[in-house]
DNA sequence: GCAAAAGTTTACCGATCAGTACACATTGAC
DNA sequence: GTCAATGTGTACTGATCGGTAAACTTTTGC
């Protein structure tokens, strides 16, 4: 097997599927951008839909790849590490691509809720959530499942208004609110 | 009064926008769902864009008159209402057509931040901040400002992960995030 | 009552949409 | 060297995109 122009075609897709949107790119210009001809896009995947499928997968691994490692970087304990994941996310707000979440953006434009893009922006954020629940349980927590949905909750919103609104630090503040629900979670 | 054609187009057309997508939402589909003929669209706005930030200052106007409402008739004071507020989304996420937040879906389909589309979300999001910032410093929070976005950051959090996962109930657990902010938040 | 405003139907424009057909080129394994 | 897989470019489909033109009908203000 050489799936050398298939992962190059969904690497490169993903980039403009992140940047554009998904409605907005056509797979014309997937044509342009990508260097990979149309012929050769539909062999591999049978519809649009299967391919925009194949690029949030990878970008699950990516992201998730990269945040974990970047919190493990940043922090050693558990505890630490729940308030760290706001510090690589502030990192990211600041990137010069930022975009805000691809998979918050897919479940927008694909809103049926058995849509295979849709379930597929869901599993991602179930990924999320389990992560910050077993955190949360290593840390200590009096009720690991709701201080785990509870960091989650921020960061979604520090995602969302890092990208609508200029007048505030979402990284920051929500690294703050995390810190006292964290406190507050911990047996006296 | 006036049975004015152009209220009605914008106040369908806000519906299927709501419920479709905006880029998948074509003119000749508004034409069968409104009821309005292209026409008669194209003399009240003259793009398309022009219709979609008319429904996005109804959507503003009709959302914020509904949730102030809601927040006052569930609680009396300030600090009570910064709390109400989480008790009127979770009614919003058990509503049937609930699909999300309106201008987060705008802005992610609408990236370009100088974009009409995308400042129209943008404003909404800044007068929702100076709302919840409002409330926080008539509540008696030692720093308002970030308590307000603390409590937006939640609010844009539940609505996100009330789209995407069945698994936790935002609502409940923001709110009592809220409650653990508030208290800290308040001068000993 | 009557003219203007507002709305309608129908047909159309060029561009783009997702997806296909076909002939030809490149590559790798044996 | 050859076969077959994998790639390419070009041209095409029917449908739909946002937007327009022209002729006709309904509603409204005075």
């Amino acid at each position: 097997m050489r799936p050398n122009k298939r992962d190059e075609l969904v690497r490169n897709a993903l980039q403009v599927f992140y940047r554009d949107g998904f409605h907005a790119t056509g797979m014309d210009k997937l044509v342009a951008e990508t260097g990979v001809s149309k012929t050769s896009m539909y062999k591999h995947f049978r519809t649009k839909e299967e391919l925009i499928v194949a690029a949030l997968r990878l970008r699950d691994e990516n992201f998730r790849n990269w945040f974990y490692g970047r919190i493990d970087a940043l922090a050693e304990t558990p505890a630490q590490k729940l308030l760290a994941s706001f510090d690589a996310l502030g990192e990211w707000f600041e990137e010069d691509g930022y975009r805000g979440c691809m998979f918050i953006k897919a479940g927008a434009e694909y809103q049926d809720k058995d849509h295979p893009i849709h379930l597929e922006a869901a599993e991602h954020k179930r990924l999320l959530l389990e992560y910050f629940t077993d955190l949360a349980r290593d840390a200590g927590a009096r009720e690991p499942e709701k201080l785990g949905c509870q960091i989650l909750l921020l960061k979604e919103g520090a995602i969302v208004t890092a990208v609508l609104l200029k007048s505030c630090d979402p990284a920051r503040d929500a690294k703050e609110a995390a810190r006292v629900l964290l406190a507050n979670a911990l047996p006296v």
